[in-house]
DNA sequence: TATGAATGAGGATTCATTCAT
DNA sequence: GATGAATGAATCCTCATTCAT
């Protein structure tokens, strides 16, 4: 049982890099089995199509976020602003430390190889950023616009950090990190 | 003469489209050649490979937006706010006139399709939104910072409510559009 | 196991009997699947390419070839000219038994199909005929001049005599293959 | 009309380069255009069709060969052996000082791409070698077997030491020539 | 579960040939 | 005659998926 679980995390983590690396429709199950050494028979014992491989590639990023930005106890405690910053800074920790699940969500959450259906399933795992953003606008902390903007908005903010970052455009500072997170923020605040 | 301008022209947009609506790679030459009534062999008399023809459709779009952007001798005379306005919607009635562009161009232009070759030669289109950028933070206008980060920022404002007008999450009203602007440009000064 | 071997078997045989009824351009991977009732899919399971399916058959004559020609213990001590007669005739029954073999080999082992590379290797498997020569010009049994003339003097000797018996221009005795193998041992040993 | 001719010419010389060195079959007539600088629908003009192209070129090789064999009458005087000496060497000289010709014939001559009707025609590009070896056996100069066996061993003989020469397997004096010539000589007579 | 040989529809690309200019 | 854009059948090859072991 512990293997097979183990079987399903390489299977993942194998495709994930050859997702981003060369696209998802040119790698094929069967240079996922050779890079993995996972037999192809094998690969659909554990995904019914290379379909489902995409969407649990999908959802096993979109699970770990929710798991990685969910707040503790004593977080919930803060006031609005240090929750805000701490959402944002979980995002940013969250995919520089796995910059591969970062590319792909950036890449191919909003193409047609994942499903409407799927997404809309999904956004459950950062509910916690909706429900920020909803008490935001409530307790006049945050422009009162469709949270729908904001929420994309934040999303594209730290995405312009994240992939100056990996693209090596130039070097990203921990004050330019700050900077991009305090644009958000006066971007989003009444003054 | 006319009809060879107007078959790669034919080409180029019967493309776009098949490319946007079922991805890249589900979009065979064959289909490509179906829907543009043009024949296989002719296709590859316009462009070599389907990855030139990739190419093609990536750097009309940008070709057509540098033009689209530029600003006349008029606009030159703006001040800079004004000009920054200018940009910015200029940007927003393209993309909102020529949906399948945005959505190429949002889904593709950091994909492994698109090479950073191609990529590096295609930033000339807009070097006009660079120039501006340096200028403001020259005239202390926009905050200093790396004008790529502010690029890649203006891009995405823009990009968040194109999106949201194009999924049709909900309405996007004027007021809404204007509140995108204000946004990024509040953002991107001091106080 | 058995039938693992048994294909790949098949596919040599059925290709070449269509590389020397046709030509080896002229068969297309898909008759090749079709005469030998075996999917196009399977022949790319066990050939990476064409071109390696042409190798393989190459390689099949010549190594099959060198076992017929290879001279067992007690021929090995008959003298000189009773193993130049066996292994000329050796020779000519092979490609006599195996007359696409010897077409196959006579039309395309030295066009650019065959890589000189290939050639090379499979130099090894008739290693035997290049000893036997060797041994005659040092004991003086054979005109000293050099071996790689001798042997496809030899080799031809044997063509000549072939290609007419398989073209049918006119019916070949055993006769006239006695003469044909007397014909080439006087051309190579002096008066 | 002089340049009528002169690029029916071009486009044999350069169908010829191009055969030899990559094949008939994959020598396109797009490649062909290319390299002799005139237009495909030109070269239709000079030849019907791909194949009357494959015709044309060996048929001048052929035509061209026969020319070069020709006895003058002066020739015509001399002996059995001095004539026999001097097609051997003619033969050698024309394909040496034209190894892609060589090359072409050595390597299609007998392939499915030259029909058995057009090798039958151009038999009669080289009578003048099946009259001598007739008349060699009919005055009992050369063994008495069939003319057609002796005609391929002739050619092979020449093609034996041209190969060697064109591989540069090794280098050919004339010394070796001689040898070769002598070897054929001694073969096709009575002690 | 695990394997990997087998499948054949479908993909990108080539190419001999035609034809309007 | 000369040109080269246009054609679409045919080619080699890939690949998601199945299934007997």
């Amino acid at each position: 049982m512990i293997n097979t679980t183990s079987k399903r995390a390489i299977l993942l983590e194998t495709s994930l890099e050859l997702f981003v690396d060369q696209g998802i429709q040119k790698t094929s199950m069967a240079l996922i089995s050779e890079k993995s050494q996972v037999a192809v028979g094998t690969i659909y014992h554990h995904f019914k199509s290379k379909e489902e491989l995409i969407e649990g590639v999908y959802l096993e990023i979109l699970e770990s976020l929710g798991k990685h930005i969910a707040f503790t106890h004593e977080e919930e405690q803060l006031d609005f602003k240090s929750r805000f910053d701490l959402l944002w800074r979980k995002g940013y920790d969250y995919y520089t430390q796995f910059p591969n699940r970062f590319r792909f969500h950036d890449t191919y959450s909003y193409s047609p190889l994942i499903s409407n259906q799927l997404r809309e399933y999904a956004r459950g795992y950062y509910q916690v950023a909706f429900d920020l953003i909803q008490e935001g606008i409530r307790e006049g902390m945050l422009i009162n616009t469709n949270p729908v903007l904001i929420m994309r908005w934040l999303y594209n903010s730290l995405s312009t950090i994240i992939q100056i970052k990996l693209n090596h455009e130039f070097e990203v500072t921990e004050d330019m990190v700050s900077t991009t997170l305090e644009m958000a923020w006066k971007s989003l605040t009444y003054k």
